[in-house]
RNA sequence: GUCCCGUUCGUCUAGCCUGGUCCAGGACACAGGAUUUUCAUUCCUGCAACAUGGGUUCGAAUCCCAUACGGGACGCCA
């Protein structure tokens, strides 16, 4: 028997992080033993909006690159994938437990009649784990639809899924879950429960209102996937040697259920941040273009233009995000000049630099990156103050701020005419704020 | 309250199974510093942890027990 795994979301119209992260748990132990990774969407008792609800996770999925082998809109043997549409089934399950009289009903609703015996729970990450369910518990409601325990655990059985893996929420429901597996006659499958996330700050796992928890948040906000991807896979599991940023394909490789850790994790959006950045720095150029055209200012401006400037950005940007703050003076010269920074540059007497400046440029022949270079160490020796000050105050003078990408490259994808321009402006300006 | 799971730097973790090489390693964050090209980049340095108490042992982060703390489950939610 192969392995078979499943991850089976709820359509709520959001994909939670650590829904997100269990299903790749899912998907990298599929991967990695070459089993199938099985969506199967559990959305018994919802009337409203399921299917973009379900589109939301569908998306999700497929950004953070984790494909399935079976599932909605891909198909396989074991169909339907959608919980709505499996109601025959689970007749057929419930006639199962009927004929060996494991079931009674109370007040409309149709009972599980538990063993009172203690269940062994096989989990590959906690070892064996032993749990007694005291009370009967309901399996189909009065109004005639079933419930997650029962429905839960006739697909797991009828879709033969062979790992369940899954939030340690539910490490408490699986005697339930071993009873009716037993109750129906099918084989238990492993167990393997992983730890939760819990919330950057204060106490108790993510939940759907905490910042951050939402996929398509990081999606809406330019995070790379894969960064995000890579992050996650490090919540509760790693290499064990010291990598953390890594290839998909090398966690695949390395992945195994008994190395996931058993205690809670809390999720740092900082380190997040530090891995998306890195995934941003070390993209290919052609890549990173064609990703930042779309976030430029105005599209119209993308181009040879919009490409050189994306091209000397990108050792400096830290996120997608901030790609449009990051290079909108490029593309507007009446762009506004940042007086906080100002007030701090004003020791550095950037009037006077500028000015010096000013009168190199008009009269510099040729426009490089040496030739600028060059120019500022000498203007800098003549008047015996640091290249900084004239790197300070003509940035500014070029940009309204004082940070941005490699000082003389910036110039250079500028052109010297708009350069000259912007330097005069910033002198009429300056003098304005006296 | 009952039951289940857990507890290494502020955070994510390595080491624990197979006790000595760990006065505990890496990363993020933070703090300093460097690059005679500024910075939100890069590099270097620093700070900082085995929850507590017992036990076993020549020796315990590593094995056992208890306590404390944290998390979860106890729904005709999933």
């Amino acid at each position: 028997m192969g392995v078979r795994v499943r991850f089976a979301p709820s359509p709520t119209g959001f994909f939670h992080i650590g829904g997100a992260r269990t299903a790749l748990f899912n998907w990298l132990y599929a991967r990695h033993v070459g089993g199938k990774f099985i969506l199967r969407i559990e959305d018994t008792d919802r009337e409203r909006h399921v299917e973009e609800a379900t589109d939301v996770i569908l998306s999700g999925m497929r950004w953070l690159g984790m494909e399935w082998d079976e599932g909605p809109e891909v198909g396989g043997n074991y169909g339907p994938y959608f919980q709505s549409q499996r109601n025959k089934i689970y007749e057929e399950y419930l006639e199962i437990l009927r004929k060996g009289d494991k079931i009674y009903e109370r007040d409309g609703a149709i009972y599980f009649r538990v063993s009172g015996e203690p269940q062994l729970i096989d989990d590959l990450i906690r070892g064996p784990v032993h749990r007694m369910e005291e009370k009967d518990f309901v399996i189909f409601r009065s109004n005639g639809t079933p419930v997650f325990h029962f429905v839960n655990v006739v697909d797991d059985a009828a879709m033969e899924i062979s790992h369940v893996i899954r939030g340690e929420d539910h490490l408490s429901n699986s005697s339930k879950h071993v009873e009716l597996f037993k109750a129906f006659g099918m084989p238990v499958p492993k167990f393997a429960h992983i730890p939760l996330i819990l919330k950057t700050n204060g106490s108790g796992k993510m939940s759907k209102r905490d910042i951050g928890a939402l996929v398509e948040d990081y999606r809406g906000k330019q995070f790379l996937p894969e960064a995000l991807r890579n992050y996650l896979c490090l919540l509760g599991w790693s290499p064990k040697d010291d990598r953390e940023i890594m290839p998909i394909e090398e966690v695949i490789r390395l992945f195994d259920l008994r190395d996931i850790n058993k205690n809670n994790a809390r999720f740092d959006d900082k380190k997040l941040a530090h891995m998306n950045a890195a995934y941003v720095k070390s993209m290919p150029l052609e890549q990173f273009l064609e990703r930042g055209r779309n976030l430029l200012p105005d599209s119209k401006l993308a181009g040879e233009y919009g490409d050189q400037v994306l091209a000397i950005c990108q050792e400096k940007l830290r996120s997608f995000e901030e790609l449009n703050h990051f290079v909108s003076y490029f593309f507007n010269e009446d762009f506004e000049y940042d007086r906080e920074v100002w007030s701090d540059l004003r020791k550095r007497d950037p009037v006077l630099r500028i000015g010096e400046f000013l009168a190199k440029i008009e009269n510099m022949e040729g426009f490089s990156e040496e030739k600028l270079e060059e120019i500022v160490v000498k203007l800098a020796e003549t008047y015996g103050v640091k290249t900084g000050d004239y790197i300070h105050g003509v940035r500014f003078a070029l940009s309204g701020r004082t940070v941005g990408p490699s000082f003389y490259r910036m110039m250079l994808v500028m052109g010297r005419e708009r350069v000259l321009k912007r330097l005069k402006r910033a002198l009429v300006e300056i003098e304005k704020w006296k």
